[in-house]
DNA sequence: GTCCCACTTGAACACAGTGCAAGTCGCGAA
DNA sequence: TTCGCGACTTGCACTGTGTTCAAGTGGGAC
């Protein structure tokens, strides 16, 4: 019988754990260490390092989105069903978002996922350059949209560990906010109305993901030369952007 | 005559300037503070903390981007305009996006960027919450954009900071990507034209955002309730996310 | 039994954010 | 002209965090 030892594994799901409660920046090696009931180096000799770590943590979640089946769903609703989970899980692991933008997240999770992501456009009709770009705009806007609320957590978060009046903390920073929205029109307009936006169902996604595979499906059935982009859309309404870096004086 | 002294503004000037250079983790006050030929400690006087400082160098460069004049274009352009001004200004700041996920950031320089935002999608005749949707759909889709080359322009760096040989560590990392990547058919494939896929321009970001922009002039056309959302798409393609957290054994 | 090796541990180092007390400098008042 | 005040600056030091390293430690193979 071995020693009662790490494993690898068991470090990524207590890693997974520590992140969902203390979020990117509330996780540290010795918290992690107390967690296992080991000494925080420990976990060293097996992951290497916290980047590693994380990286490996950021890959295991992605396992968590199911694949749907092509055979028997169109790939409209597998799009909606992939997305969606995507969505989901972003929510639970808000902290995959910010890991997003530091680390290179790549392995077989992910790989699994973006694999049958490709099937799905495939299936859809989209050929050559347009599979992938297809499924770079669902998935963007996907990741995009996790974002906000990762920063929403990330700070109620860091509120709680500052002092412990986070209340007080939350309620300045809102009313900064406010007061700010107050000097432009339409955000102004949109203060009176917060409470009812509040008290609605946050169905942003799915207007905005629908609006999306509108968007893709259009693409597919506009007369186009196949295995190649059709730049004629994005031709006509191109735009060179404004260079107005901040002036050095 | 003052004596010569640090001001906020160059403070922050500065700030975005390191933090371009040397990203969001390489950004630390000490070196701040032998860029303005000051101690590190002098800067908390003005902003008062790391954390509001680069909530201030976060909004900043907001101001960066041209809002359109919707009297002289179409809506459509507009939103191509700023969307693509955006996707510039995030590549030139791309420690911006990693802080979009850490920090609540919001200041008159994003509210500005916002309000002009509402206004094309106002224009482009959406009402009540749609108007809200409309623009958070595009916004997102552009920050989901920007995250995948932040987080490869942060790696690189890292690699920099860390061995001599980034060129070496850089292969191994890409090689590992291949090995994954290799077990997947529709990956695989991707890598024998990989090579094909870099010598082509990169349009992913205006065929998405091209896409998404006929998603929502279809939205536009379709007949709905007015001052309300249209939730029978997003109905028919409902998908109640699946939950598949860890089995904690 | 003993040797080995996979694994663990505690001390220690470097570096980053930041509070603090002690300056320093220019300007307005006396 | 001098005084002092207040706006800034500085160096020190403390804490927390990633990580290294040399020294264990315990179970299994021989």
């Amino acid at each position: 019988m071995p020693r009662d030892t790490l494993t690898r594994e068991q470090i990524v799901k207590a890693a997974i754990d520590l992140l969902d409660e203390e979020g990117l920046e509330g996780m540290n090696m010795r918290a992690l260490g107390k967690r296992l009931g080991s000494a925080a180096t420990a976990v060293y000799w097996h992951v290497g390092s916290k980047d590693n770590l994380i990286t490996l943590a950021g890959d295991e979640v992605w396992h968590q989105i199911a694949l749907p089946d092509l055979a028997t769903i169109d790939w409209r609703t597998a799009a909606t069903q992939m997305a969606t989970d995507l969505h989901a899980m972003l929510t639970r692991h808000s902290w995959l978002v910010q890991a997003f933008g530091s680390y290179m997240i790549f392995g077989p999770g992910k790989a699994r996922h973006d694999d049958h992501g490709y099937a799905i456009y495939e299936a859809a009709g989209f050929t050559g350059a347009q599979v992938d770009q297809a499924a770079a705009t669902v998935f963007t806007f996907v990741l995009g949209n996790a974002l906000v609320p990762a920063a929403a957590a990330s700070f109620t978060r860091k509120l709680g560990r500052d002092g412990g009046n986070a209340e007080a903390l939350m309620h300045e920073s809102m009313a900064k906010a406010h007061e700010i929205a107050a000097q432009f029109p339409r955000l102004r307009a949109r203060l009176d109305t917060a409470a009812e936006y509040a008290a609605a169902p946050d169905n942003t996604f799915q207007f905005g993901l629908q609006a999306i595979l509108d968007g893709l499906e259009a693409q597919l059935s506009a007369p186009s030369t196949p295995s190649e982009q059709n730049p004629r859309r994005a031709d006509r309404h191109y735009h060179e952007p404004s260079a107005t870096p901040l002036t050095t004086p």
